[in-house]
DNA sequence: CTTAGGG
DNA sequence: CCCTAAG
């Protein structure tokens, strides 16, 4: 033991691989497969294009402060404090601004998971409307947009010459007055109505949606029957009381600095704080559940985490287009899509309209042409274009601002500040990033159908666009697993292309659109699911209140399955595509280079999934091919001179120690078991220490 | 799944 | 950080 303590303790040594792989541990690895169906591909059609804009946007935005986390953690500043009610029954916004811009921030409204009922058999509108976890982020910002631009625009252009290609077909409208409308007219909403009901949202919206319109509650019944007690309990709308929160985090407001690193403990650096947090975390959000505690003023809590890790967890079994490369331009794209996250907050997100530029339209095409490559055999888009181009006028939509769903976060008062705002923008980054897709509402009601041409769903340039809005709604790949026939999840995943948040900071976080072959995707199975889902309200985490009857018959509809029903069985036909996204970047702490340096001087290299588990077996974000491209960085960090390093600077003496440990193992490969070396007068441990530590975990 | 390396 | 050939 004392031997055990020592090596636990600081570097004694470089140590001999002593255990054979048959014995260590099992390799525990999380299936990643997302997958988004042809006809969903198509979804974004109009959210492309809205993307599109944001990006021009963003384009010609100031691209200074642009940055949202790694370096720019620090300029996030969270103030919980104006979490607020905007209604009695609970909604609540997260904002985020940087502390450094004090006009228009990017302000995200949290807004409340309305249950909503729904038959997945039946889309009825006749269906109980309970309101079941609909997380709709309705935007606030639909104005009007000015029609003699749209029709005259660059970027109606642009498209314009994609669509040309297409044959011409069935042309809904000629004229404005033409079109198509909704046939729930009686649901119109007035541009004052929207407005207040996006700051209440949820509610009112989700109330005029009929039943095939429920918006789909990322559940999972056995994630939130889980057994953590670090898991509170979900209040749910009004019926349920609300955990209270750690007081200490009310009105937290952070503004200082990222210090964490300095003040924890330079060793084992993941078995302290940031990994209690961090696991503490991944437990709770475990739940995939939108959680709402309308009285906690505090941050969060999030249900993102699978999001994290799933993000480069087994890649195998799935052929991948590389949009890296074969659509380079998505890189950009969702850069500066994300930008307007905590940048120039209101800049990011507004006057689209008003930047008609060159370059930008021309972008936006791009943006089109790609989701047109991508889902070329789609012929939704056929007729998006078709009616662009039979038409001849683009919508323009302004979406000044997107809500996202609330979420928790729940981290020890022994947390440095640092981690916190870690949390916070990984829970963001998450939820954002792969926890949610887009809705597009019109008038209230969700628009299923995502074949359809703006023109035939009511959308037009001379269209009431204050009726039209749009929502983030929670992933339906988290509702996965309910919707499995023979209990294994469903493989297909719902993801947005449509990526409103990426780290503007993290040119390399994109989305890339691959191809599965993998056939048509199965039904889900209505019993199951709705024996799964009373299984999740009889749960201990409730968030239904079970005296609400209809709760009994609440049946989560993730808009998978609703879109899965309705699609085109020649688009099931067709290759799904797959949308990926690239991993944040997480540049190494100064903690996490001396764990990993520690590590590796004991273990050696070429030994990475060892020193993982060692060092890193906490610091779930870090798989073995990072330290082991870390250890790489290292060693080209040791070599340049310290004028051409960037980033935080590691210490002299620990890439001293890179250094001598690369120079040493890569000497002393294989050692054979029990062998004693030498270096630097420092006695390497015997193997035993390995089959200690092992122990020690 | 892990490694090792190129990108 | 990604991707992949090899083992």
């Amino acid at each position: 033991m004392v031997l055990q303590k020592r090596l636990d303790y600081g570097f004694s040594g470089y140590q001999v691989p002593a255990i054979p792989r048959a014995t260590r541990s099992p390799r525990k690895r999380v299936p990643f497969i997302k997958k988004v169906e042809g006809n969903q591909i198509s979804a974004f059609d109009l959210l492309a294009t809205v993307a599109g804009k944001l990006l021009l946007d963003k384009e010609s935005a100031p691209a200074s402060n642009n940055s949202w986390s790694a370096e720019a953690e620090d300029q996030l500043e969270i103030e919980t404090n104006t979490v607020k009610e905007e209604r009695g029954d609970g909604n609540q916004s997260l904002k985020l601004e940087t502390s450094n811009q004090d006009s228009s921030i990017a302000e995200f409204f949290v807004s409340e998971l309305v249950p909503q009922t729904s038959d997945p058999n039946n889309s009825s509108n006749e269906s109980p409307s309970l309101r079941n976890g609909a997380l709709m982020a309705t935007s606030d910002c639909l104005e009007r947009f000015d029609a003699q631009k749209l029709m005259n625009g660059k970027i109606k252009n642009e498209m314009g010459g994609l669509a040309c290609n297409v044959e011409t077909g069935p042309s809904l409208c000629g004229t404005s007055g033409d079109c198509i409308k909704p046939a729930s007219e009686n649901k119109v909403s007035t541009d004052e109505e929207l407005y207040r009901t996006d700051k209440a949202s949820i509610g009112e919206v989700t109330d005029k949606c009929p039943l095939e319109d429920a918006l789909v509650l990322d559940v999972k019944p056995s994630a939130l029957v889980s057994s953590d007690t670090s898991i509170q309990a979900c209040s749910y709308g009004d019926h349920n009381p609300l955990v209270p929160f750690p007081r200490k985090w009310d009105d937290v407001n952070v503004v200082s600095r990222d210090d964490d690193e300095k003040s924890s403990p330079l060793r084992e650096p993941f078995r302290s704080t940031p990994h209690i947090v961090d696991r503490r975390i991944r437990k709770i959000l475990a739940s995939k559940y939108w959680k709402v505690s309308p009285r906690s003023k505090n941050v969060i809590y999030s249900n993102y985490d699978k999001n994290l890790k799933s993000g480069y967890r087994n890649r195998s079994g799935y052929k991948r287009l590389r949009a890296g490369r074969n659509y380079p331009f998505k890189k950009r794209k969702f850069l500066y899509c994300s930008s307007e996250l905590n940048s120039d907050g209101g800049t990011g997100s507004e006057g689209i309209s008003d930047s008609p530029e060159k370059n930008n339209t021309k972008k936006a095409s791009i943006l089109y042409s790609n989701m047109h490559g991508v889902t070329k055999e789609s012929s939704s888009l056929a007729d998006q274009h078709k009616s662009f181009n039979s038409r001849d006028s683009n919508v323009k939509l302004r979406i000044k601002s997107f809500r996202v769903p609330e979420f928790f976060i729940e981290i020890p008062e022994s947390a440095t500040v640092g981690s916190l705002k870690r949390t916070v923008m990984e829970a963001v980054t998450a939820i954002l990033g792969d926890g949610l897709c887009v809705g597009v509402l019109l008038q209230g009601k969700k628009v299923r159908d995502d074949n359809k041409t703006l023109l035939q769903t009511g959308i037009s340039c001379d269209n009431q666009m204050d009726v039209l809005g749009f929502s983030l709604e929670p992933n339906s790949s988290h509702t996965s697993p309910l919707l499995s026939p023979g209990g294994s999840p469903l493989k297909l995943r719902h993801d947005t292309p449509l990526l409103l948040a990426r780290n503007p900071a993290n040119p390399g976080l994109v989305n890339r659109v691959t191809c599965d072959p993998s056939p048509e995707p199965r039904m889900p199975n209505s019993t199951n699911f709705i024996e799964n889902y009373n299984n999740f309200v009889s749960s201990p985490t409730d968030m239904f209140d079970k005296s609400t009857t209809e709760s009994k018959e609440l049946v989560v509809v993730p808009a998978m399955s609703m879109e899965t029903l309705a699609v085109d069985p020649a688009h099931q036909k067709s290759k799904q595509s797959v949308v990926a996204q690239r991993r944040i970047r997480r540049p190494f702490s100064i903690s996490e280079v001396e764990a990993l340096v520690q590590a590796v001087e004991k273990l050696g290299t070429g030994r990475w999934r060892d020193v993982k588990l060692r060092a890193f077996d906490n610091a779930k974000h870090r798989t073995y091919v990072d330290l082991k491209d870390k250890w790489k960085t290292l060693l080209h960090t040791v070599r340049i001179s310290p004028q051409q390093r960037r980033g935080e600077p590691v210490p002299q003496e620990l890439l001293d120690r890179v250094l001598n440990a690369h120079t040493h193992w890569s000497q002393q490969q294989p050692l054979p078991e029990s062998s004693v070396v030498y270096l630097n007068s420092t006695m390497i441990a015997s193997s035993q220490c390995d089959v200690d530590e092992k122990i020690l975990g």
